[in-house]
DNA sequence: ACAAGCCATGACAACCTTGTCAAGGCGACC
DNA sequence: GGTCGCCTTGACAAGGTTGTCATGGCTTGT
């Protein structure tokens, strides 16, 4: 019943060379269309299925893209992986799923996986996309990569990014053509270079729109749900509250909720808030939180798309190839026209 | 600088066959001390790896082992990986995600996966753990496979779960020895073999503890968000209130804390709330969700435990051997004692 | 001291597919 | 009509490792 099935047993049923069964299977030129469908017949009628391991030794290619991630967000890690196997499963690829621990020798977490496996190419997401051993590794190894949403050395490889500043900017104006002018911000963890780019786009956003951005309503925060509170319970304490906070993420937006349920403000009547990334725990408080959507999987999906089109090297000495998805602004209920 | 080093190079560097060389790598019996000595030295030296297209196309493992997951809790999925990884890595295998898609043609999805793969093992996750079509093209590939959490069949495979009757009845325990007496509960979806067996924990303990169950405290949901938010407005509606509310997971009982915002009943003041899964969303609200915690990471290097000891058959059509795990019960802020 | 048996090792085939190169067939072009 | 060149196909080697089996040396038991 469940007999291994060889290239040997199609080209044997379909009369013809294993070597036209192969260049049937991988759609190469130069094979007669009456052939072409003798040996399909044969392989759908004998159900085969070549075996990754003799074409990957055989051949170049492992049909392996791997996904390299490092203490991430579980939805965002979800999302990379369901979006590049979109892509990947239609051509035969398959994907691998490397957790690092950045804290450990990433070289020597990387370097034997790379060496045994021949990757087609692998994914990285933040932070590893702008860890320096990590890229060293991969261009030792000579092993394609793109990144996700990379914070610096743009130019070293190809990336797939969304526009921060943009989003941010949009969210801001959202809040002002609701028609609040006391809007504050929290910002992120300032070793991500997303923390800077959003902060950017709710400056520009105020500024084009004759806002001053004072000082003391502008927060650090950490991208973290305690951050937000902290940040919040200082931009509330007193009478001379902000009426919106924009948070750049959604933790600590929820931070902010959180806070402003304990001071028994209402959200949105009395209080704005925005987040930022959509995060499962969005829709999961109330009201639901008016946040920017990042479209991860279709990052994930065109970085695999890149990887597998294969042209990552720019031409002639060009810059790689990046790609800039666009956001969408989910507005739900945690936004509301300014008060008076 | 990266000419690819094969097994050749080891043996001619330490002066042995190359099947000495794959004895010492392969961890085989019968080879003198010093000859493995020499071989490592060698190995070391060289940095070589062998190849894993090579391995499994002479041998019989695939160094692969596979995760299928459908329509997933992100943190649920991310936790397996990172749970299997850390099973797997020192042995040398890898892990392929595969989401599968349980509306569509899930044998076509699996079927051509599993023959070109020819992994060595497979990790299931609910709901596709319950999958009969999923099975079946399992058995029928010889692949052989360890479920977490499954509902039913128990005795068809190896499973990984852990005690919800336990949990559920020590988490209503701990809510009793508050002292609450009446404690509301919120079913989780009928479909799931886990939300019945989390009520019989509650109602266990209710009844050994001499507490009625009254029936209009027992509400329906389905394990989502709004669920539970619609199932608090019914049970808290009125003055006459439960002084707890036991949620079967953590999303519902995040609905319930919602209502209680609301209702401005204050947690856990006026009203314990509890959920179950330990979800991100229990940390980012406030107070913060005494929850149940599952060890998930643990499940799944048990199941990979399981799959590379490979004794999954059971002695002499035994059952297949299973695991059963302990979980934690995490208390934070939102249950207090009783009022009054 | 001799047979039996175990230990350590190596030669070689096998695994299944792709890459290379050669060859036959056929139409086009001069 | 002959030559060139393209399309189509096939034979065979290559890819790096493990499995099988054979070999020779050394130990054990009598």
């Amino acid at each position: 019943m469940n007999a291994k099935v060889t290239i040997h047993d199609v080209a044997r049923m379909s009369g013809v060379s294993i070597k036209t069964v192969s260049r049937v299977l991988n759609r190469e030129p130069n094979v007669k269309a009456a052939t072409r469908d003798r040996v399909q017949e044969a392989v759908a009628a004998l159900n085969y299925r070549p075996n990754i391991s003799a074409r990957s030794l055989a051949g170049s290619k492992a049909y392996l893209i791997g996904v390299f991630f490092d203490n991430p967000s579980p939805a965002y890690v979800t999302d990379v992986q369901l979006g590049a196997i979109g892509r990947c499963r239609t051509e035969g690829y398959h994907l691998i799923v490397e957790p690092l621990d950045s804290e450990g020798d990433v070289e020597e977490q990387v370097a034997p996986m790379l060496a045994t496996l021949r990757m087609d190419g692998v994914i990285l997401t933040p932070p590893v996309c702008d860890d320096a051993r990590v890229l060293a590794v991969l261009d030792a190894e000579g092993v394609p990569y793109v990144r996700l949403s990379p914070d610096r050395d743009l130019d070293r490889s190809a990336y797939v990014r969304m526009d921060d500043v943009a989003a941010a900017y949009e969210m801001t104006a959202h809040l002002i053509k609701l028609g609040h002018k006391d809007i504050a911000f929290i910002k992120g963890h300032p070793d991500h270079g997303a923390a800077h780019l959003r902060y950017d786009g709710y400056a520009k956003a105020m500024a084009e729109h004759g806002l001053a951005v004072r000082e003391d309503r502008v927060a650090q925060g950490w991208f973290s749900f305690r951050s937000g509170f902290e940040a919040a319970e200082t931009l509330l304490a007193g009478e001379d509250r902000p009426t919106a906070i924009f948070a750049s993420n959604d933790d600590m937006a929820l931070g902010v909720m959180a806070v402003a349920n304990r001071l028994r403000l209402n959200v949105p009547e009395t209080l704005s808030v925005a987040g930022f990334d959509d995060t499962p725990g969005a829709k999961v408080v109330w009201p639901q939180l008016t946040t920017v959507r990042q479209p991860i999987q279709a990052m994930a999906a065109a970085a695999a798309d890149l990887l597998l089109s294969g042209d990552l090297k720019g031409e002639d000495g060009a810059a790689p190839p990046s790609r800039l998805l666009d956001f969408e602004l989910v507005v739900r209920e945690s936004t509301g026209p300014a008060a008076g």
